[in-house]
DNA sequence: GTGGTCTAGACCACC
DNA sequence: GTGGTCTAGACCACG
């Protein structure tokens, strides 16, 4: 569990670490069943609280990427359908890709780089998750 | 000026006015001397509280990001460095494109997909951004 | 506003207070439109945390009791229709009765007593609430 | 034993049945020398946890009201105290009618309606007894 | 040991 | 001034 944490950013912690499971998760890098760090021990690694930890958690239960069981712990579900509709799962990824593009053109990055980042970055990801499948 | 906020984030909103401003100024995008749109034209381009958009702006002023001078309005201050170069902007930029790329293996959305979602959304952001009459 | 909590008692603290202003709503001491002290006011007057008076005040929102707006504060609903259906609302009641028939069991108090008991406590609400409608 | 337990009113289990053993000894309906279920009878029969259960015990015992006899169960303890009188009892049970009146209320439900309730819950809570054969 | 809840303090956005 | 949220600590129920 690789988890890098930015205290200043102003993005809640327990984001944070959601988001970073989840591209783990996604990455293959963990796989569906696999357990997780307890609660407790995410949040010692982290140096987090422990209720910072169970709300990282229980987001990532809400969104249907792990599973929480009493006294026994923390597992990782499969990657299964969505139940969201796909209207719905394009609006919240269209929400993200919004912010992406303000900041491109805050950087001066234009369209056809823009796309050209995201092929490379696709690329990347893919040949991760591919490289994570052999091992 | 073009700021874009997402209310739904957890990042405080004063924090996103100030960091899309920086960013801006990092990329050479703003420069020293540019004069920004003042507390009360901001606030109510941006629908937020006044106070919200003051309290972005002192943030920019305590980091010398700013000026603000007394009766003729606001303005970019030197700050010495030059302009990022071209691939730390892309680097910044490639690490909110993973965290799209994540979300989009998650809300099971192809890669074909997702590219036409950004055509979509960078058409979309043209055409405000002709709309409004700005660069 | 009188709400007289029992911290030893196990009950949680903003059940308590939620009960005890649901009683006050309910006997008439406070009118539909009736401002409620701010959650700053609750909390310093009963001495414990904004937070546990907030989440009070939004147990009683979630249950139509009141309503709370942004920046102004804290006022009475009008005790409208339920939204929930009769069955429902029986068996909710039906569950706090039963904890009172087996404290009745416990304290030997037979089921006589017990009706001629729950006639007394209706006369005497009925009465108050009388006696505030006038005043 | 006579035990009822809700679980989502937020008091904790153990106290929930430490109380009603408590409430059982000051009425006089369990008596000194009186033997209580062990704790593992008991978890069995409310379907809790035995460290719940044992809990509870440990409670009762820390504060006097019963004695664990390694090997030959568990015994209620003289108290000293003579049982409440009369209208000590109806007092709490008064209070706990208050509650269930003011909940009545907001529910929109009537006082015949509530006295139909009692009647109807009184007469399962004494099929329930029977079926149990005890007193 | 596991996860869940209640209480608390600090900070944010809004009027 | 108002209510809302995030982080934290302590305690509870359960395996």
């Amino acid at each position: 569990m690789f988890v890098q944490l930015n205290f200043r950013s102003g993005v809640p912690v327990y984001l944070q670490v959601a988001q970073q499971v989840k591209a783990a998760a996604a990455s293959g890098a963990l796989r569906p069943g696999d357990a997780l760090p307890s609660v407790r021990a995410l949040a010692e690694e982290l140096r987090i609280n422990r209720n910072t930890a169970a709300k990282a958690y229980a987001e990532l239960e809400s969104e249907g990427v792990l599973e929480l069981r009493q006294g026994s712990g923390c597992f990782l579900k499969a990657n299964g359908a969505s139940p969201l509709r796909r209207a719905v799962r394009s609006e919240r990824l269209g929400a993200e890709l919004d912010a992406v593009i303000v900041q491109a053109h805050h950087l001066q990055i234009g369209d056809d780089d823009l796309r050209a980042l995201l092929d490379e970055r696709l690329a990347d990801f893919r040949g991760r998750q591919r490289q994570r499948g052999q091992s």
